[in-house]
DNA sequence: GTTCTCACA
DNA sequence: TGTGAGAA
C-alpha cells in the first residue's frame, strides 16, 4: 500500500488510455463475476475489443465505466435491458454535451 | 489465465 | 437474469 498516486486519473488521457485490461481483471475491480461480463456482451448491452490475434476479450476504462454503471442500476432494481439503456443515453447526452462545447471553443477562437 | 457450450434455477 | 461445470 505505498501507491499514492497523486494524480487525477479523469484528467490523465494517457493514463486512461492505457487502462485495458482482460475480463479478469475487470471482474476484479467492479466485483461482476467474468461470467456475468460475458453474458451481458452475449446480450449486446457492452461491447469488448478483441486483442489482435487472440481471442481474449480487452476492456477500456469506457466499458469499465459502462459496466460499473450499468451494475450500480441493476442493484437499484433496473432491469439488464433498462439499465443499459440508461447508460447508454447518459453517455451520449455526456458526449453531446462535450461536442458541444468543443464547437463554442473553437468558434469563439474563430470570431477573434 | 482465457474461451465456449449445455444445462439449470 | 445469472450460474455451474466440463472441455479445450
Amino acid at each position: 500500500m505505498s501507491d499514492n498516486h497523486e494524480i487525477d486519473p479523469l484528467l490523465d488521457f494517457d493514463l486512461l488510455k492505457k487502462l485495458v485490461v482482460g475480463i479478469g481483471e475487470v471482474s476484479d475491480i467492479t466485483g461482476v463475476p467474468t461470467r456475468k461480463i460475458r453474458y451481458w456482451e452475449e446480450k449486446g448491452i457492452i461491447e469488448s475489443e478483441k486483442e489482435g490475434e487472440g481471442t481474449t476479450r480487452r476492456y477500456n476504462y469506457i466499458n469499465i465505466k459502462k459496466i460499473l454503471l450499468i451494475q450500480e442500476l441493476i442493484e437499484e432494481g433496473f432491469t439488464l435491458d433498462a439499465a443499459a439503456k440508461k447508460v447508454e443515453a447518459r453517455m451520449k447526452n455526456i458526449n453531446d454535451v462535450f461536442l458541444k462545447l468543443a464547437n463554442t471553443a473553437s468558434n469563439e477562437k474563430n470570431n477573434e
